[in-house]
DNA sequence: TCAAGCAGAATGAATGTTCATTCCTTAATT
DNA sequence: AATTAAGGAATGAACATTCATTCTGCTTGA
């Protein structure tokens, strides 16, 4: 009867308008709506807008992160892990077009740029496993000798550019072509 | 003395402050500002701000275009065309960052997706050099038998991101490594 | 009865666009 | 040559709209 996740509904709400209307398309009063909720609630779970377009990134962002930690052969061999990484993130952002398109929105807009830096730096000191990776590919030298930036980019682009167009229509991206990406990307970043 | 060619003091003050600024950072009056001009003038030259838009983007389009089409050796095997365009789309976007973070911004804006929509599937008839090599690649069998779009994601997505990072100062693509990517993009399309 | 949660109207800042007015160049007239 | 008139170009203050944020008063549950 009684609502209780009222903070649930509004990241729901915000998620889908953001990533449907872009950052500039979704103003508060409409998400209040889309949510059932007044325009002042919003500001009783969230300070302002950048608080609550980055609170709804860090879930989303939790979320791939953990359906990509969840089985990965950690200790396998580095092309069987990138295959891994690659392979579970296609089928995640395949599932899941609002997530998708949500991180991209994100990431080309100026609120992307600063975490981009941070992550690349690996600023945060955290764990990452994909940075890992790059890493011990290179020191195996099963991968090139090259920045991490660049293996992102051989590594990821076409992955990210291909799901775009997968989700616009423009491309079916099925389990066929997908694995012919992945292994185009491998091939790209191989010795 | 007289400066005669407010229009084009309008184009290029807009696409500094677009481009650095972004789409959502540069108003009217501070594109008149910086153009020298006052803000109700911009409308004797373009009817509202998205025609100005559009102009710029097809201006900056234009230049690449002319630039890539020049000494295009349109009769040599699929394999030196290849090379020759993605070589030639590094270079002039090396020297032109304006021009690439302009034309990135409009990519990743609502703008961008008509015009995405429009050159894939080759709405406009217009004969497309890089349309046509993909095509030639396919019938003689040196590229992949994909789609369009898979090709041009794998052959360009890895050179867009790596300019981005050259521009944003995350990866210094110098001659060397621009040439591996080359290479690692050719090594992902051809058979 | 009281306190906390909430809705939605009110507010004020930002910004695209308009338009009445001014300025400038050129042509016509004396 | 000097003066005037006309037409178009340019201007920037004013306007209308949009939108994030705040405020006010109502509701609800204890």
């Amino acid at each position: 009867m009684c609502k209780k996740d009222k903070r649930g509904d509004i990241i729901k709400a915000a998620i889908e308008l953001l990533a449907e209307q872009g950052f500039h398309g979704a103003p508060m009063a409409m998400i209040a709506e889309k949510a059932g909720v007044g325009a002042g609630t919003i500001y009783r779970y969230f300070e302002n807008r950048d608080v609550l377009i980055n609170a709804i990134y860090s879930e989303t962002h939790d979320r791939v992160h953990k359906y990509l930690i969840a089985d990965y052969p950690e200790n396998r061999p580095v092309r069987e892990r990138f295959f891994d990484i690659v392979r579970g993130f296609i089928t995640y952002y395949k599932n899941n077009p609002l997530d998708f398109r949500y991180i991209e929105q994100f990431h080309n807009s100026p609120y992307g740029l600063v975490h981009r830096k941070e992550k690349l730096l690996n600023l945060t000191g955290e764990y990452d496993f994909i940075h890992t990776l790059f890493q011990d590919g290179k020191e195996q030298q099963v991968i090139k000798d090259v920045p991490l930036a660049m293996h992102f980019n051989l590594a990821f682009a076409p992955v990210v550019w291909s799901l775009r167009d997968h989700h616009t229509g423009f491309l079916d991206l099925n389990d066929e072509l997908a694995d012919i990406v992945v292994h185009a990307c491998w091939d790209s970043i191989k010795m």
